[in-house]
DNA sequence: CGGCTTTTTTAATAAAGTTTCGAAATATTA
DNA sequence: TAATATTTCGAAACTTTATTAAAAAAGCCG
């Protein structure tokens, strides 16, 4: 479980990632808005916790962005604002939870659990699913029915955005900003190459969705007609 | 929307269940945990607000028969019991978000939209309509009643315009200057021919509107006479 | 480390879809 | 009817996407 925790304070954020790495969470730390923000577009991550008191670019700004880039990403804020109107205002940016400082350990674990739970669709395990078929986010298998395909890193990384971002239309730009990185890929196929692989896979498994190219604009998972 | 409010306080439930329906909510209310845990494996509901101390059966019981019956109905607990470890444990126990009592009405507005608003946001796909025709501006589809199309970047530039200025008469001039850029297009019919793929398009969809030129002037969409 | 497998990248080609252009057919208007 | 505008069609040029094969890089294991 992968989680970008943007904080400016050294001390609070370096005391936060110990914590969670100890409960087994993979975390990235930016200690600046702008840096949250960057990080935020080119890498998936399950949860994105943003303090919004921060130099550059606050937590309310960052927020903005990532919705205008709509990930669908959980965001939990956390900050010492605690008025009411900054939760609220955060609340209806976009962020999934609200928690002020000073806040308990174990309380940010459960809200923590609770906003990791449901991602994307209904999780089970360390499952996401899509029309009845399973991307296990631990191994990197893809299953449907009775049978199932390992991917490699970057198919996983491809599957794993169209399965948080269930039946939108994912934007080429995106995927290989998530994929392979900002600015990368300049004249290559590779996306192209990496839709092909994954086509067969899912003609393997015979899933119920294909994978529709939408010319121009991007890929999106679309249930197979009969 | 429609929210479940299973609340023993008659006038506690009350109270909420007005101001809610005040926000066009659909409320329903349950006075006791069994009343709920019926109400919520017998309807659909987009969001249950659980109290938690309540006559026989409480808000954990009634919350865990919910998660075992595999319902992924949202849950917000709201209760006095503010006490960590309640949180917790609701949290764990499947609940998406938990407000202590006594608790402000514009904060649970904030934490619903956001416990809803996921639902809603994989759905929305930015579309414009005219007359019952959507045009979906992600999928650059135009669709009618049960059939949809897919349209090509210039086609689409069209149509946008179309139903950007519905029932206006679109100049010819505006459309190329939109579509193709200034001046550009001297000594051209392209225009021409996209109008008429346009419409070949339009009547495979049997939209209950048609392309009528004006001549010397540009083109307007206007009702189909039957 | 060295050989083996797997993954990723590159490049060439094929396939599919889009746009443009010119010309012919049709319609409109004065 | 003549002059002008519009519509349609098909071929060609062009773009984008898909597929394949092979080279390069990365990962694995004794």
């Amino acid at each position: 479980m992968r989680i970008l925790l943007v904080e400016d304070s050294l001390s609070l954020s370096d005391a936060l990632k110990t914590v969670l790495q100890k409960e087994k969470y993979e975390v990235e730390v930016a200690y600046d808005g702008e840096m949250g923000l960057s990080m935020a577009l080119e890498n998936i991550f399950d949860l994105i916790i943003l303090d919004v008191l921060m130099p550059k670019m606050n937590g309310f700004e960052v927020l903005a962005e990532i919705r205008k880039a709509k990930l669908s990403v959980p965001v939990l804020m956390l900050t010492a604002l605690a008025q009411e109107k900054d939760k609220i205002k955060g609340l209806d940016m976009g962020a999934d939870d609200y928690l002020a400082k000073p806040f308990s350990i174990p309380e940010l674990f459960a809200r923590i659990r609770a906003l990791t739970r449901r991602k994307g669709e209904i999780i089970e395990n360390n499952e996401l699913e899509f029309m009845e078929t399973k991307l296990n986010l631990t191994n990197h298998t893809l299953e449907y029915k009775d049978k199932s395909i390992k991917l490699s890193v970057k198919e996983f990384n491809i599957m794993h955005y169209f399965f948080l971002n269930p039946k939108m239309v994912a934007e080429k730009e995106k995927i290989i900003s998530k994929v392979w990185g900002f600015d990368n890929d300049f004249e290559s196929n590779n996306l192209e190459v990496y839709m092909s692989f994954l086509r067969k896979k899912l003609d393997y498994l015979k899933t119920p969705f294909y994978i529709n190219s939408i010319r121009g604009i991007g890929y999106q998972l679309l249930p197979r007609q009969i």
